[in-house]
DNA sequence: GCCGTTTTCGGCCCGACTGTTTTCAGTCG
């Protein structure tokens, strides 16, 4: 992508990894993380802010802020460079194996001159780690275990994979007698585009049990603890699931607090301490009187202030319940103190799906069936919009497009409430024509316009490419703009700040593409779209009855790009969206 | 290194679990 964020934040995470294996303040460390994702998180491109406004990121000061600068002038950090002269970039390998951290990772390197995965595999077999203090065999074990995973790529999970597994934890966990409360929590609550492992919660008097039931699930592939309080499994598919058994009087708390993001639990710890109070998973409560130097502490906890719901815990934090999904320190908190919390769009405020296919083209049902599902999800409209000639592996013809557009009008109103639309997704060609002549697009309700080939245009030919688009008055969408397929492919290099306001120029909307391997846009493109004033739509690209469904990871990724009802022309009534769609048109 | 309604120094979120230890360090989330 043409953001340079993710760069610098691999920079700056960089040297706090390296600051925490050379026993660096860990303050320091720590401040250099917290930069890290601050930038990488930071909806405007950085290589395109001053120093000053540099300095108003979050977590950015003026030393971070003049390293940043240098990384962009020079394409590296003195400072950074001089570290990794200090350290074989092998020993920051050394911390990605889960249970080795930066402490044990300079011990081997200091002990051993262990430098690389690798090796330290094979010191292990050569018994070279027995005597080293702090390794006994457990550790060998571990550490073994954990390379072998590592090799396993078993990264991020796509986060209707993780879904499927947790929404079958909870209600497996749900059915057990005692239990109050169950839901899941963690990034997948907060609907982040991959998730790194499942949080679950319960609340229940009695712990014992619900440990044992996560541990003898069908899922469950090997038991990585078994505690009272906490249990962690993985899967037989890689993905670790934790659970937490929560006293029921801490629900509320418990949920704020393993809901995080990391980065939001900072603020509202902090915002606690600050009020004299301290918050844990169990609660909201006073601190003790500190006792004199040299007095013993005494050893019983504040009073309880708040716990039992989340609305309560934010309540007493003099905050508004805030939604999960903005729960990223990108301002939220911010926002909360000063009233300007977005109402952000929930699924129920979504009236239709305004990019599916059939088997016309690629999709699996026929219309007659796609539509009669969207019918039964309560939709107000439904448009049909399969592809058009240019992608010629699709067979579509005008004479084929014309007979769907007879069968989409003889099916309106079959679907008591629900009104059919007939659209395409046009293929944006390299230099931004579409598929079809003005007379014959005009036809159509709507057309979503969408780049599936050339990704490897100039990031100027490619910005010309998409506002030409814009710029077509039947265009109304673009469709997953970015194109990138999460994990697999990125996206295509594009001044996505001159896209962004061509769409709002022109009343081109936006896609929020809902497909789990896409979410494109994704939350901080939709952030910046919406600085930039453009219109929005969420759709699910359905290719099948069940993607119809996948409508929530699409409006959790608008959540997080902060989005209103207002922001979503598929939530507007018909005449407004007919109203939209139109004014392009001569 | 950052930050400020306990400001320019002295804090920095807090707790669970494991393993190697005899009271705690390291890692993780």
């Amino acid at each position: 992508m043409a953001r340079r964020n993710e760069e610098v934040e691999a920079v700056l995470q960089e040297y706090a990894d390296l600051i925490a294996i050379t026993r660096g303040d860990a303050f320091k460390a720590r401040a250099y993380e917290k930069a890290a994702r601050a930038v990488g998180g930071y909806a405007q491109d950085v290589s395109r802010l001053t120093p000053e406004e540099l300095r108003g990121i979050p977590g950015v000061g003026k030393s971070i802020a003049e390293k940043v600068a240098e990384y962009l002038r020079t394409g590296s950090v003195e400072v950074v460079e001089e570290r990794r002269a200090m350290i074989p970039a092998g020993v920051r390998e050394l911390i990605t194996i889960p249970t080795l951290g930066p402490k044990k990772a300079m011990t081997l390197y200091e002990d051993l001159h262990i430098s690389s995965v690798e090796e330290l595999a094979n010191a292990i077999e050569s018994e070279r780690l027995r005597g080293l203090k702090g390794f006994g065999p457990k550790t060998e074990e571990n550490i073994l275990h954990g390379i072998a995973l590592l090799q396993q790529a078993g990264d991020r999970i796509d986060v209707h994979t993780a879904m499927t597994v947790a929404e079958e934890v909870v209600a497996g966990l749900s059915s057990i007698r005692g239990c109050e409360s169950c839901t899941f929590a963690g990034s997948l609550r907060r609907m982040r585009e991959t998730i790194g492992d499942i949080d679950v919660l319960v609340a229940a008097r009695d712990s014992a049990k619900f440990m044992t039931a996560l541990t003898e699930l069908p899922a469950t592939a090997e038991v990585i603890a078994h505690g009272e309080k906490k249990t962690s499994i993985r899967t037989t598919k890689g993905l670790q699931v934790d659970l937490r058994v929560l006293p029921p009087d801490s629900w509320g708390a418990g949920l704020q607090y393993f809901t995080g993001s990391k980065a939001h639990n900072i603020r509202t710890r902090t915002m606690a301490v600050r009020a004299g109070l301290k918050l844990s998973e169990y609660g909201l409560f006073e601190v003790p009187e500190k006792p004199k130097k040299g007095a013993k502490a005494p050893k019983e906890e504040g009073r309880l202030v708040a716990s039992r719901t989340e609305d309560e815990v934010y309540d007493r934090l003099g905050l508004p319940w805030i939604p999960p999904a903005l729960r990223e320190d990108r301002g939220e908190i911010e926002a909360a103190l000063g009233d300007g919390l977005p109402d952000v769009i929930t699924e129920h405020d979504i009236r239709g799906d305004l990019h599916t296919h059939t088997s016309l083209t690629d999709g699996l049902a026929p219309l007659a069936e796609m539509a009669e599902a969207a019918a039964a999800r309560g939709y107000a409209y439904y448009a049909v919009t399969d592809h058009a000639p240019d992608l010629y592996m699709e067979q579509m013809t005008d004479a084929k497009a014309l007979a769907q557009r007879e069968e989409v009008r003889r099916l309106d109103g079959t679907f008591h409430r629900m009104r059919l639309l007939h659209g395409t997704e046009l293929n944006i060609g390299p230099d931004g024509e579409v598929d079809w002549p003005a007379d014959f697009l005009a036809g159509f309700d709507l057309c979503v316009a969408s780049v599936h080939s050339h990704f490897g245009l100039s990031r100027s030919a490619m910005t010309k490419r998409f506002i030409r688009a814009c710029e077509n008055p039947y265009v109304n969408v673009i469709g997953h703009p970015t194109t990138r397929m999460i994990g697999r492919r990125p996206g295509v290099d594009a001044d996505w700040d001159e896209v962004f306001a061509a769409c709002a120029r022109t009343g081109t909307a936006l896609e929020v593409n809902a497909q789990p391997d896409r979410l494109d846009l994704r939350d901080e493109d939709i952030l910046r779209a919406k600085q930039l004033g453009a219109k929005f739509v969420i759709d699910t690209d359905a290719h099948s009855v069940p993607h119809l469904a996948f409508l929530r990871y699409g409006v959790g990724t608008a959540q997080r790009g902060w989005l209103t009802k207002d922001d979503v022309v598929n939530t507007w009534p018909l005449t407004k969206l007919r109203r939209f769609l139109r004014a392009k048109r001569p």
